[in-house]
RNA sequence: GGCGGGGUAGCCAAGUGGUAAGGUCGGGGUCUGCAAAACCUCUAUUCGCGGGUUCGAUUCCCGCCUCCGCCUCCA
């Protein structure tokens, strides 16, 4: 079956195919974090959901290009920045590290690329196209001295969003002295100096200044990978205005479509309530870990849940998937203990023919339907092993596993039990053999505060590390 | 008001014009010194509400209720 996907252009859902002759090559956006702060956990679900998407083209064999951008300047980087008086790069650079740590830690790979709105090749393609847009009346400097896009000239403007411009109703979030506009709906291309902006400014064609937030994706997309994309992401929230205006400056500029496919991820949801600091409900992701989850387990979390459907994160469903972690790691270590500790060849084993797991995210990536498949596998499975099955056919799942993992990225790391655990154990092994158990129990108790378990099995003790702590 | 996305078991959630995947939680069982894990088993006469089409609708159509989002720089 064909891959397909929900374009939001189209609203429905269409083959996809790159531009690429050859029909394996595909260019990738996805707008990135805004680095004032650290990312939330909603933050996080629409880069899983872009990981995911990413991790599915390559396993159906494209080679995916991606480019994930970095808001390093814009009204929030630089009042950060003159509240803690240090120059905004400096101001920025933590949050860019932890950023791409929050990346590790959740499995998401790194982008081929992550160019930043401050990098001068930028700036300079952002006046460029500026330039362009003025040029064919498409842009216009306002007695402010800011630049701004004349959407009247781009009829295409509010497709997207599928909004009639005339029928838009201010929400009140426009600034009341935006008022050298022609046209309210007429947005910022270059930002003229104010004195907010304090050191922060580019010399241009028309004055001091720093560029709109809408520009520099379209710069750094089109410098980056070209004048036309195959996919481009993000949250609903960003259809409107800031798709909508990537589109109008790119398309432009060059005159061609600028994207195939817009997919959009639906929000994250914290106990059924938008995210918020006032409400309590705002986590980023390092709080999550604080409270003892791990990476893997917030993964799970965000993952579990179409991406156009609302996410509702919970302490329950971080349990959850704590839960349903564990026994995939279980079942992953019953299955490398029939196949053996000696390397069987792989040729030895028999392949598992199963492609529902992927057929499942074929169909614009439906996890729910992708997982319950794994789970009815995993059952599968682990009668057979309940049964003895022999070393092949363990090698021969774990094969299917690890075509699948190549795509969840959910695997446990291996992790050695220090000296005091291994002391700990050894001793309950002798306990046991005493038949001691109450010393027995009181050991495996200590085990388990210090974040291991243990069972007794036919063959003896197992410690292993528990999920999540 | 306009434009979207949801409402399926305690919770999360897939799905189809033909009689409800999967996860998690809970009950029972096998196993175990006790546990744990794994496996087996039970838990929605029912898919927000009301109509309609149909032999048959959770699925299609109409109306309504409700939650969430966007409507000019929030993933």
């Amino acid at each position: 079956m064909a891959l397909r996907f929900f374009n939001t252009y189209s609203r429905s859902i269409e083959e996809f195919h790159p531009l690429d002759p050859d029909g394996r090559a595909v260019k990738m956006y996805t707008c990135g974090p805004t680095v004032y702060s650290e990312a939330h956990i909603g933050n996080f679900r629409a880069y899983i959901f872009e990981d995911l998407l990413q991790r599915h083209l390559e396993l159906r064999g494209f080679t995916v290009q991606r480019v994930m951008n970095l808001t390093d300047v814009d009204d929030k980087t630089i009042r950060g920045s003159r509240a803690a008086n240090i120059p905004l790069a400096e101001f920025t650079a933590p949050f860019k590290e932890a950023f791409y740590q929050d990346l590790d830690t959740l499995q998401i790979k790194h982008a081929d690329s992550f160019p930043a709105a401050t990098e001068e090749r930028f700036v300079q393609a952002m006046i460029a196209m500026i330039e362009k847009l003025i040029g064919r009346e498409l842009a216009y400097q306002a007695d402010d001295k800011s630049v701004y896009f004349r959407i009247n000239r781009f009829p295409k403007y509010g497709h997207l969003a599928h909004f009639d411009l005339a029928e838009l109703r201010s929400t009140g979030r426009v600034k009341s002295d935006e008022y050298d506009k022609e046209h309210v709906g007429d947005f910022a291309l270059w930002k003229a100096w104010d004195e907010e902006d304090g050191a922060v400014w580019w010399e241009s064609p028309w004055g001091r200044g720093r560029p709109g937030w809408h520009i520099e994706c379209s710069a750094m997309a089109t410098t980056l990978l070209g004048e036309q994309l195959d996919i481009h992401c993000g949250g609903v929230d960003n259809i409107f205005p800031h798709h909508e205006a990537e589109i109008a400056q790119s398309e432009g500029c060059s005159g061609k479509p600028f994207v195939r496919y817009w997919l959009h991820c639906a929000h994250l949801l914290v106990e059924g309530q938008k995210m918020s600091k006032s409400l309590g409900n705002f986590y980023t992701l390092r709080d999550v870990l604080a409270k003892g989850y791990r990476g893997r387990e917030v993964r799970y979390a965000l993952l579990r849940v179409h991406y156009r459907a609302p996410l509702n994160f919970t302490w329950e469903g971080m349990e959850e998937a704590r839960q349903a972690l564990a026994r995939i790691d279980e079942w992953l270590r019953r299955l490398r203990e029939a196949a053996g500790a000696e390397n069987l060849p792989a040729n030895r084993a028999v392949a598992i023919e199963d492609d529902k797991f992927a057929a499942a995210l074929d169909d614009d990536l439906n996890i729910s339907a992708a997982l319950g498949h794994l789970f009815e596998q995993i059952r599968e499975s682990n009668r057979e092993l309940d049964g003895g099955i022999d070393a092949a056919r363990a090698l021969a799942w774990l094969q299917w596993w690890e075509r699948i993992n190549r795509v969840l990225a959910l695997e446990a790391g291996a992790e050695k039990p220090s000296a005091e655990i291994a002391r700990l154990a050894e001793e309950r092994v002798h306990a046991r053999l005493a038949k001691d158990w109450q010393k027995s129990d009181e050991l495996r108790d200590a085990l388990q505060a210090r974040g291991w378990d243990v069972r007794d099995t036919k063959d003896g003790q197992l410690v292993t590390r528990r999920a999540g702590a």
